[in-house]
RNA sequence: CGGGGCGUAGCGCAGCCCGGUUAGCGCGCCUGCCUUGGGAGCAGGAGGUCGCGAGUUCGAAUCUCGCCGCCCCGACCA
């Protein structure tokens, strides 16, 4: 493809919208551009990267069997009644103003258990997967970063249809291994971390994540044995408060001004580990006391999951005094006014020697013994996980906890929407059940913005041949002037792509400065550097984009070279 | 939805406080000359509802009010 025939604007100077480097150089390389708040335009190059992306995908889904729908946007709405997501997407959800009972879909489950109860009546019919890749309307109320958090944005959404339980298990992991075979083809570096269930309700699930510091969500690593986890359920190897043993009665001393553990540390000589702070929830409209250790954060997903709540929020001021009798910085678990759900964290097990609050306003109680003094209902892992702690899986090395950006979900689903919407099949023994659903996730613009975040440097992006618009960029210098150059940059492109490479061929009437820079911003793998004075001696140089190495080579042997370096 | 910032040529910005020539600058664009291995040079030129609407004023890019849009932080994110 001749450059000066194709619309490819890129701009040297970088719009005040753009924050984040993938951002920046969609636009600068004339991916995309943008239309509105979350909305974006894919420019021919920007839209051929996505074709490959989601090419990737399409022979991997049908690799494991899927088979690709094609699915309305434009949904009634009573569907999504009878699931009761209209109500839990609230503002997400886009309802079409001028005409009644439509609105855009946000996501599939509804239309896919829809369409399976209309034919799927018996276990014969089953398994099934079934997908799309295609347009999503979520209303975003804060759209940011580029393509990563959009308003209108393309998903490959796949839905597992399944008899048994069993059933659901072997498409999720064969969802597992394709996602895995998607990402490292695409040349992503990626993580897998097990995330809490949320309130969809289902069982397992995981998520796909890339590291990258404009992620939004946070998860602990561990560099050495793999290990990953969303901050929401990550733990760390830390060994419980051992008892000592000083074991006296309780004896309440006078804390003035000490609000906060780090008072306690620093003005009255108490170590961080006997040290147990109290913060009071109010879990399902009932107060509960929880204790930390030391200066531990307590992890309210955990606390959710650990009570089985459904709404949880720490305790204002007033309600503080009105259960404990004192106000933050000296409450505890000995002495409340009323009584409240103790619990506490895993690292307090069996403590002793513990000092905390009084529940007298600048008094705390040392020599607290928790299995003397006061009765905790029950032990559980709460506490965030910090960098710096030791792996629990044994192997020593240190966590770390970094942002991520989620570029996949895979979802055991279960029945929640089969029994919504009345999608059923009869067993071997005639008995009517709901089908098993798993649901799995891809983000198109996530795996590129990613890929970018993952492969630029000042100049612009490097692609991996899988996803590049273009395999090799042939830069044809001075052509103007030089015709030997110009016979030789288009008999090398014709080469190549008789080659069944993907060429890009700069014939513009520009300056080799432009070029060259244009070349390093779009970022292809191979750089063809067609100059009159190589050629002259027979050779051609090419250029990795990704190392900057730079090698010269014989004209006849550029395109055996070109292959070798892509190796396809 | 709360807080902050911004809106002037295709892009990046100055001018606005303190109202008053013909609204500037850089890049890009057009024409010509020249140049050609890392975003050249010279000369000439085109391009503007100063986000929109009201108001104040002899006079508004500039002051006031309302609205819209975009970006950032927070809340939210099946």
């Amino acid at each position: 493809m001749k450059q000066s025939q194709i619309f490819f604007p890129t701009l040297k100077e970088v719009p005040t919208e753009a924050q984040i480097p993938s951002h920046k150089l969609m636009l600068r390389a004339g991916l995309v551009r943008q239309l509105g708040a979350g909305i974006f335009s894919y420019l021919p190059l920007g839209y051929r990267i996505a074709k490959k992306v989601m090419n990737i995908i399409r022979e991997e889904m049908d690799a494991i069997g899927g088979q690709e729908f094609h699915l309305p946007a434009l949904n009634p709405i009573e569907i999504w009644e009878q699931t009761g997501r209209v109500e839990a997407m609230g503002d997400v959800l886009f309802h079409i103003k001028n005409r009644e009972g439509l609105v855009l879909a946000p996501t599939h489950e509804e239309i896919i258990t829809f369409h399976a109860r209309q034919h799927i009546h018996s276990y014969r019919d089953l398994p099934q997967i079934w997908y799309q890749i295609q347009t999503k309307f979520r209303n975003e109320p804060r759209p940011k970063s580029g393509v990563l958090r959009g308003r209108q944005f393309t998903m490959k959404d796949s839905y597992s249809l399944d008899a048994t339980r069993e059933g659901l298990d072997a498409s999720y992991e064969k969802h597992a291994s394709a996602y895995r075979n998607i990402y490292s083809r695409s040349g992503l570096k990626f993580f897998v971390v097990g995330a809490s269930s949320g309130a969809m309700g289902g069982s397992a699930s995981q998520e796909f994540m890339v590291e990258s510091p404009y992620g939004e969500d946070t998860c602990a690593v561990c560099d050495s044995c793999g290990y990953a986890a969303n901050i929401e359920v990550a733990s760390s190897a830390l060994s419980a408060a051992e008892r000592i043993a000083d074991n006296n009665s309780t004896e309440e001393f006078a804390t003035p001004g000490a609000r906060s553990i780090n008072d306690l540390i620093n003005g009255y000589n108490i170590p961080e580990e006997r040290c147990a702070k109290s913060v009071v929830y109010i879990v399902d409209s009932k107060p509960v006391l929880i204790l930390m250790r030391g200066n531990d954060e307590l992890n309210e997903a955990k606390l959710q999951s650990a009570l089985k709540a459904v709404n949880l929020r720490p305790a204002e001021a007033a309600e503080l005094l009105e259960i404990t009798g004192a106000n933050a910085g000296s409450i505890g678990p000995v002495g409340l006014k009323t009584p409240a759900l103790i619990i506490a964290d895993n690292l307090l097990r069996d403590a002793n020697g513990m000092v905390s609050g009084t529940n007298r306003d600048g008094f705390h109680i040392r020599n607290i013994d928790f299995n003397r003094d006061f009765t905790v209902s029950s032990f559980h892992d709460l506490r965030m996980a910090r960098a710096g702690e030791q792996c629990s899986n044994d192997c020593g090395n240190a966590l770390r906890v970094v942002n991520a950006i989620e570029v996949g979900h895979i979802f055991k689903l279960g029945t929640k929407y089969s029994s919504a919407l009345g999608a059923t099949f009869l067993d071997e023994n005639g008995t009517e059940n709901p089908i098993i659903m798993g649901s799995y996730g891809i983000g198109v613009e996530r795996i590129i913005a990613c890929f970018i975040e993952q492969n630029h440097d000042d100049k612009g992006i490097f692609w991996s041949p899988a996803i590049a618009p273009y395999h090799v960029h042939i830069l044809g210098l001075n052509i103007k002037k030089s015709e030997i150059t110009r016979e030789v940059s288009e008999k090398l492109a014709q080469q190549c792509a008789e080659a069944g490479l993907e060429v890009l061929y700069d014939d513009r009437d520009e300056s080799p400065g432009v070029k060259f820079n244009d070349a390093d911003l779009l970022g292809l793998p191979v750089q063809v550097i067609a100059g009159e004075r190589n050629i002259k001696d027979g050779k051609i140089e090419l250029k990795i984009r990704a190392t900057g190495e730079r090698k010269t080579v014989e004209i006849d042997k550029a395109i055996d070279e070109i292959r070798d370096i892509l190796r396809i």
